[in-house]
DNA sequence: CCCATTCTTGAACGATCATTCAATAAGGAG
DNA sequence: CTCCTTATTGAATGATCGTTCAAGAATGGG
């Protein structure tokens, strides 16, 4: 009942995690996200709370999105091996943009549970999604059969992080193309 | 001439890096880093220009001993090998406290000049020490011949990095050694 | 010993920070 | 249509930010 909102939420909520991917929470102020989201102050505020919860929605969306566009990366091959590559390429493609997942980790550690409660969730799911192309990936002979998978799986998560601070550091794509194949070829 | 000061500047920068190492620039204050580095305000503000000004000279002298502890780890090996083995398991055993070089890509991206200028040099600097360690494990037969060597030792330093988010993200070191093991599989 | 110079101390500065108040506008339920 | 609830608007809040001013303390050169 009663009055609707005029923004739309989720829509909101993107532009903050691309304001926070940019500039990380302390770096970003309130005025930045009112200019960013389009909304009024007190519109964001009666929605979210205050900054730390703009924040959380943010990493939520992104967290989200983020291992959503990895599973159908790794789904759309045929090859397990080819999915992997594939999930590789898409995150040098796109990795001139910050990652909100390596920023939370970065500025704040694990000191916040409310945000380690976010990444880890989606961390558990990126690391089965990707366990399981492992699995296949072995079953198809791409990769070494004897390796723990866990840890494996694990390693190429990590790898996908490199890449990302490889860029936002300064790399050439070439250099970013070269860590994803030394990655796999580690697991071979 | 005239009165010197009472504290010792290396000594401060120090401390003020490990503030910067935890918190980000952003999320570091000039009150967090007077009581940090135990001295007046205006002894930081009159030795350092700015809160800029202590950031840069933390990170140029973490990046300088940073630099040093790798070339001093890599080089007390007898064979290379062992010295990159070395130089991981020296990486997961601090991997409890933040790096202020990963802190600073993350946080500035390529943004700031003074700060990739600062960041450029060591990394100039260890691309050397590590390509040269590449070459002789090359020679020694422990990794692969065939391998483009500034590209594997781009790929081992940022295995670096990622060792160093998937501590800060909250992994076991189980997993930290498994990047190690597997980032080396992939130059053999 | 004394003066010029620099360091330290402690209070203060304006600016910006996140957040909220008060008032107006607008839609849905009855 | 009317009223209750909620959204929007714009100004204002106190707190904290980085930075500086003013005054006193201390040192080395002459």
């Amino acid at each position: 009942m009663a009055r609707p909102k005029e923004f739309e939420v989720e829509i909101a909520v993107a532009k903050a995690a691309s304001v926070f991917r940019e500039h990380g929470y302390e770096g970003t102020s309130a005025q930045m996200l009112v200019d960013a989201m389009g909304i009024g102050r007190q519109s964001l505020y009666d929605t979210f709370g205050d900054k730390w919860g703009v924040y959380r929605a943010a990493l939520t969306h992104y967290c989200h999105n983020e291992c959503s566009a990895h599973r159908d990366t790794l789904h759309h091959a045929e090859r397990a091996i080819d999915g992997i590559r594939a999930m590789f390429a898409r995150v040098v493609e796109r990795s001139s943009e910050g990652c909100l997942g390596l920023g939370s980790i970065v500025e704040f550690g694990c000191r916040h549970s409310e945000l380690t409660e976010i990444r880890d969730r989606s961390g558990r799911f990126l690391m089965q999604v990707v366990s399981d192309a492992v699995s296949r990936a072995q079953a198809e002979g791409d990769l070494s059969g004897e390796l723990n998978r866990d840890h494996a799986s694990g390693f190429l998560i990590s790898a996908i992080a490199s890449i990302r601070v490889a860029a936002r550091g300064g790399a050439p794509s070439s250099q970013l193309k070269a860590i994803a194949d030394f990655t796999i070829r580690g697991l071979r």
